[in-house]
RNA sequence: UGGGGCGUCGUCAAGCGGUAAGACACAGGCCUUUGACGCCUGCAUUCGUAGGUUCGAAUCCUACCGCCCCAGCCA
C-alpha cells in the first residue's frame, strides 16, 4: 500500500483515504445521502450531508447519491420529498442524475426475498404482534424459534406471493430471515423483512400491499447502487451484522462497508425530527421554517448562509463518542461568514428622539457612508441627514455607568458618519419616561471627525427621522431554556420551552436605503447585528426583518456582571 | 461476563510507543468613525481510575469505574 498522509482527518476519510490507496472497490467513492421523506432536513442532517457530498467532493471520481428511504408510507409524504431535495440543493451540494428512491427497488427486493425463501433463509411467520415480542426473548435472555420457522420452501413461497398478492389483512403474516434466535444481538432473532400494509405509497401507488424494512432495504439499496462507504449514526452500529448478513448471504453486485459516527446534539435545542414535528403541530412555532427551529428551512429564514453551516459542519469534527456541540459555535459560524459579505445599514431598534437645536430646520443633507468598513468592492451610499435623528434607547444614560461610553447629559459623541453632538437637554414625559433628547452639534465634525482633532469616545447609530423607514423587527432567542432540554424523562421537554424566544419590535427605523432589501439579503445593522427580510412574509411594503444573530457585545457582558 | 459503542482543557477535537495540535469559550492587551472585525498574549506537568510492560505510555496489557445505544410489523 502506499503511504498516504492521513493527518487532519477523521476517522471515516481516513478509512476512505486508505481504501482508495488500496485500490480497493476499483478505485471508486460512492456515498449516499438517504433520508426518509418523513419530515423537514435539520442542522443535525446537514452535518450528515456535508459528510456524504463533502466526502464525494473531496475525490474527483466521488460520487454521493441522493436516495430516499421510502418504505414505510403511513408515515411519508410528497411534500417532504420536494423540501428535502430544495434543502439539499439549497446547501450547495449536486447530485447530478443520482436521485434514487427505495422504492425504485421494490421489484428487485421482492425478487431477493424470494432467493431468501428458496435458500431457506427466509420464512413466512403468522405469530402476532404480541406473540412475536415474546419470542423475541429479552436483552438477557434468548429467544425462542417461532412454531412457523420451519415451514417448507414450497409453503412459504406460496404464502409470500399470497402476501403480495393482497389475500391477507394487515398484521397477518410477515417475512422473516431465519437467522439465530439466540443471537446476543436481538437484531439478528429472526428479524422481520416484509410486513403487509394496504396503504397508497407516495411514489409506487397501489402497486404493493406488502413492504419492506428499512434494514433489508437499505443494505440492498446500497449494494444496487453500488456504494462503496455507507455512513450512519452510531444507533445503528447493532443493526451492522444484519446489514453485513444480507449481502453475505445474497448475491449483490457488491458489498458496501457501513461505518457510523455519532450525531450531532446542539445544547439548548432537540434535535429528533419527531420532537420538532411535535413544536410544529402543537403550536409552538409557526411551522417547521420558523427562524427558532435549527431545521434546514428555518436556518435559511433567518438569515443563515449555506456557507455558514458548510463551515460549521467542518469544524465541529466527527467521531463516535457522543457530544453535545455549544450554540455559540453555530453562530460563530454564521457571524464569520456575514462579518466579511454583508453590507452595512443603520438601523435603530429602540428608536428615541433626538433633536439636534442647532441645525436648521428645513435642511436636509446626505453623507457618504462605506458598505463594508474592510472591503472598499462593496462600495458606499449616502445617507440623509436632518435637524431629527432617531438613536437606539441603550445608547443614552441619565446617569451613566462606569465604562458606558455612549450619550450622556453633556457628553459628546459621533454620529456614525455624521456629525459630533452633544446632549443638551433630557426631556420626560408626565411619567418621566424620556421622551426626547436635545443636543447640539459641530458642523465642523462633519463626516465624523473634527479638524482640531478632538476625539470622542462613542460613536452610535442613528438614522434620519424624517426619512426613516417604519419596520418590524423579530428578535429570536434560543428555543429552550435549557442546555439539554431532553435530560429529564420525568419533565416533557416542551416545559423547557423559553417563553421569551421570540421578541417583536414594531416602529423600528430603519435607514431608506433598506427599502430595497430582498429575502436573500444579508445585512449587517452596524453595532446590532446581521439581518435579513423575512422571505415569507416581509416585502418591499411589509419590511419585516428577522435577526439573524447579534454581533458579540463586549458592553452587554460587561454589565451582566 | 446479554450484545454493541464511547471516555484527552468549560465545549468540540487531533494524537496510532518518543515526551499533549487546532477550534469555540474564557482572561488580559493593542487597534478601532461598528464596545464589531482584526491582531497579540495566557489558558491540560496531563489524557476516566488503579496496576503492569517499557529507557520512554494518552497511545500496549490487565482490572475496575462511568456514560450512550438495542427487546417497532419505524428509520
Amino acid at each position: 500500500m502506499t503511504d498516504i498522509d492521513t493527518s487532519n482527518l477523521d476517522f471515516i476519510r481516513t478509512i476512505v483515504a486508505k481504501d482508495l490507496a488500496a485500490g480497493k472497490n476499483d478505485g471508486r467513492l460512492v456515498t449516499r445521502f438517504p433520508p426518509e421523506p418523513n419530515g423537514y432536513l435539520h442542522i443535525g442532517h446537514a452535518k450528515s450531508i456535508c459528510l456524504n457530498f463533502g466526502l464525494a467532493q473531496e475525490y474527483p471520481q466521488g460520487v454521493c447519491h441522493m436516495r430516499f428511504d421510502d418504505t414505510n408510507p403511513e408515515k411519508e409524504e410528497v411534500e417532504y420529498i420536494d423540501s428535502i431535495l430544495a434543502d439539499v440543493k439549497w446547501l450547495g451540494f449536486d447530485w447530478g442524475d443520482n436521485l434514487f428512491y427505495a422504492s425504485d427497488y421494490f421489484d428487485q427486493l421482492h425478487d431477493y426475498a424470494v432467493e431468501l425463501i428458496k435458500m431457506g433463509k427466509a420464512y413466512v411467520c403468522s405469530l402476532s404482534g404480541e406473540e412475536m415480542r415474546q419470542y423475541r426473548g429479552t436483552l438477557k435472555e434468548p429467544g425462542r424459534e417461532s412454531p412457523y420457522r420451519n415451514r417448507s420452501v414450497e409453503e412459504n413461497l406460496d404464502l409470500f406471493r399470497r402476501m403480495k398478492d393482497g389475500e391477507f389483512a394487515d398484521g397477518t403474516y410477515v417475512l422473516r430471515a431465519k437467522i439465530d434466535m439466540a443471537a446476543p444481538n436481538i437484531n439478528l432473532r429472526d428479524p422481520i423483512i416484509y410486513r403487509i400494509r394496504k396503504v397508497h405509497h407516495h411514489r409506487t401507488g397501489d402497486k404493493w400491499c406488502i413492504y419492506p424494512m428499512y434494514d433489508y432495504t437499505h443494505c440492498l439499496s446500497d449494494a444496487i447502487e453500488k456504494v462503496t462507504h455507507s455512513l450512519c449514526t452510531l444507533e445503528f452500529a447493532d443493526h451492522r451484522p444484519l446489514y453485513d448478513w444480507f449481502l453475505d448471504t445474497l448475491q449483490t453486485p457488491c458489498h458496501p462497508q457501513q461505518i457510523e459516527f455519532a450525531r450531532l446534539n446542539l445544547n439548548f435545542t432537540v434535535m429528533s425530527k419527531r420532537k420538532l414535528m411535535q413544536l410544529v403541530q402543537e403550536g409552538f412555532v409557526s411551522g417547521w421554517d420558523d427562524p427558532r427551529m435549527l431545521t434546514i428551512s428555518g436556518l435559511r429564514r433567518r438569515g443563515y448562509t449555506p456557507a455558514a453551516i458548510r463551515n460549521f459542519c467542518a469544524t465541529i469534527g466527527l467521531a463516535k463518542r457522543e457530544s453535545r456541540i455549544d450554540m455559540g459555535v453555530l453562530e460563530n459560524a454564521i457571524r464569520d461568514d456575514l462579518n466579511d459579505r454583508a453590507p452595512r445599514r443603520l438601523a435603530v431598534l429602540k428608536p428615541l428622539k433626538v433633536v439636534i437645536t442647532n441645525y436648521p430646520e428645513e435642511k436636509e443633507e446626505e453623507l457618504e457612508i462605506a458598505n463594508h468598513p474592510k472591503d472598499a468592492s462593496l462600495g458606499s451610499r449616502m445617507i440623509p441627514f436632518c435637524r431629527e435623528i432617531y438613536i437606539d434607547r441603550d445608547d443614552f444614560m441619565e446617569e451613566p455607568a462606569k465604562k458606558f461610553f455612549r450619550l450622556a447629559p453633556g457628553r459628546e459623541v459621533r454620529l456614525r458618519a455624521a456629525y459630533f453632538i452633544t446632549c443638551q437637554e433630557v426631556i420626560k414625559d408626565n411619567s418621566g419616561e424620556i421622551i426626547e433628547l436635545r443636543c447640539s452639534y459641530d458642523p465642523a465634525s462633519r463626516g465624523g471627525s473634527s479638524p482640531d482633532g478632538r476625539k470622542v469616545k462613542g460613536t452610535l447609530h442613528w438614522v434620519s427621522a424624517r426619512h426613516a423607514l417604519d419596520a418590524e423587527i423579530r428578535l429570536y432567542d434560543r428555543l429552550f431554556n435549557k442546555e439539554n432540554p431532553e435530560d429529564d424523562p420525568e419533565v416533557d421537554f416542551k416545559e423547557n420551552i423559553n417563553p421569551e424566544s421570540l421578541q417583536i419590535l414594531s416602529h423600528c427605523k430603519l435607514e431608506p436605503a433598506l427599502a430595497q432589501a430582498t429575502a436573500n439579503d444579508h445585512f449587517q445593522f452596524e453595532r446590532v447585528g446581521f439581518f435579513c427580510l423575512d422571505r415569507k412574509e416581509g416585502s418591499p411594503k411589509r419590511p419585516l426583518f428577522n435577526r439573524t444573530v447579534t454581533l458579540r457585545d463586549t458592553w452587554a457582558k460587561l454589565v451582566k456582571r
